[in-house]
DNA sequence: CGGATGCTTCCGCTCAGTGGAAGAATCGGC
DNA sequence: GCCGATTCTTCCACTGAGCGGAAGCATCCG
């Protein structure tokens, strides 16, 4: 930036990721006026910098608002976390999808969250709360929990030290959590019954690479009490095929 | 910018987005001294630039090479080309793929291109050249065909002008497409035989939003010559139900 | 029509950004 | 291990891109 700051050392680079920052989930499409204020800029400003992402195609124009642009959507599918084990992972999800007609996700430990990279549903699978990007509880979803089963100690420790409950059924004492993650670790696939979402059930298991556990799939059911045997078989042969071609890859 | 630029002129925005768009398909990873060629910029001035989209998480660092970073992986996800569409459709998309096994595309146009905004493919689906994000000749693909027959005149002119030769079944006279194209108008859906891709097949019908064309959607078979009843009608009833769901959205 | 709201433009000022040069780090061949 | 090549990191005098309050324009609504 040049003179005649209100926020002196603030960056170019740092004011535009703060405009894209103002938009969110539930504010996908802004007025200049929400932009300059949620970006903490002035109006010329964020005029200035808008018009500019716009042209760059990081923006795009609509009637009366702006909305995130193709250019940032075309960038984001580069990005590895995106590509590389969505892309390995898709067509083995597919075929779960296909198989189950159950709610199909991929995830990734993201600290003490869960992040869905994927997420698969057909019209009449069970309602989820999840969405690709979005970020869960370790402790009260399947995938979670499986990768909380096979996370660091110190990661483990410090969501076991808050476990917030969900639904009734939320597990909120660590020593009944960690005596699932044993289990997990010895069976090699976690289950969750209504602990996350009423009326959602779910199956997980680990995908592997190089030896290390790099993500988890599992599919959301209505019930545990029918065909368990067979989703779980299911994801574990998915889980190979995936953890196979990812150990077939270059190491990142 | 300011003083002592070897490009006077330059904004650091574009600066910026001449870093993120040294990255593509090919060139998913990079390192420093690729990036700066690539964008056209001295080695300090991009070092620079790189490692404040690091901190701010629209890049990432890799072991050797920089890669596109989560932040703009999660922005894309909010761009409305990816979002609305995809989101409403992507559930009809799977039931389709479950039904068939094979590889399912929604897909808009994009000047005289056909955009692939989701692609889903079973392990054992017919290869396809698409992939999510990248743009093919609208006059050889199914959907392509589609959105083709339903688009404005001038668009349709121009690109009859030039029907470039994919396979030796693409085709290349202007006359004979147009005859294709009002046979698609007419009957509904369009259909193509190892026009794009030898080996392949495909059938695709338009998506509809408030009386006008806004998508299409298709599948790419090894042949026409079994169930192109069956699927037709799959993809008619799903083209229906996104177009119905599409309606009931306010106008964008 | 008039007030409210949202936006667009202006331009003197200034500090964030610049990049050649130098130095450091890493790599690979011998 | 040494040395040359390659990649990267740092420095800082210089300067022009960026700034934003104020003014003006556009639109909406009662």
């Amino acid at each position: 930036m040049a003179g005649n700051t209100s926020t002196p050392g603030a960056t170019v680079a740092g004011r535009i990721m703060a405009i894209l920052g103002a938009f969110d989930d539930h504010h996908p499409r802004l007025p200049l006026s929400d932009i300059a204020r949620r970006a903490d800029l002035p109006l010329p400003t964020a005029h200035r910098l808008v018009g500019e992402l716009v042209r760059h195609g990081a923006l795009a124009r609509t009637d009366d608002d702006y909305v995130i642009g193709r250019r940032l959507w075309e960038l984001g599918l580069l990005a590895p976390i995106a590509s590389t084990l969505r892309e390995t992972a898709a067509p083995f999800l597919h075929d779960i999808h296909a198989a189950t007609r159950a709610t199909v996700h991929l995830a990734v430990r993201d600290g003490h969250q869960v992040l869905y990279l994927e997420r698969m549903a057909g019209r009449d699978s069970v309602p989820v709360v999840s969405s690709v990007g979005s970020v869960l509880p370790l402790h009260a979803t399947g995938v979670g929990k499986v990768l909380l089963a096979h996370a660091p100690d110190d990661v483990r420790r410090g969501v076991l030290s808050s476990l917030p409950r969900v639904t009734p059924y939320t597990i909120t004492q660590p020593g009944r959590l960690n005596e699932q993650l044993k289990q997990i670790r010895r069976v090699g696939y976690a289950t969750t019954v209504e602990e996350m979402s009423l009326g959602a059930c779910s199956v997980a298991t680990p995908v592997h690479r190089h030896g290390q556990v790099v993500a988890a799939i599992g599919v959301v059911v209505p019930t545990l009490r029918r065909d368990r045997g067979g989703v779980t078989a299911a994801l574990h042969v998915a889980a190979q095929g995936i953890s196979r071609q990812l150990g077939a890859l270059p190491p990142a």
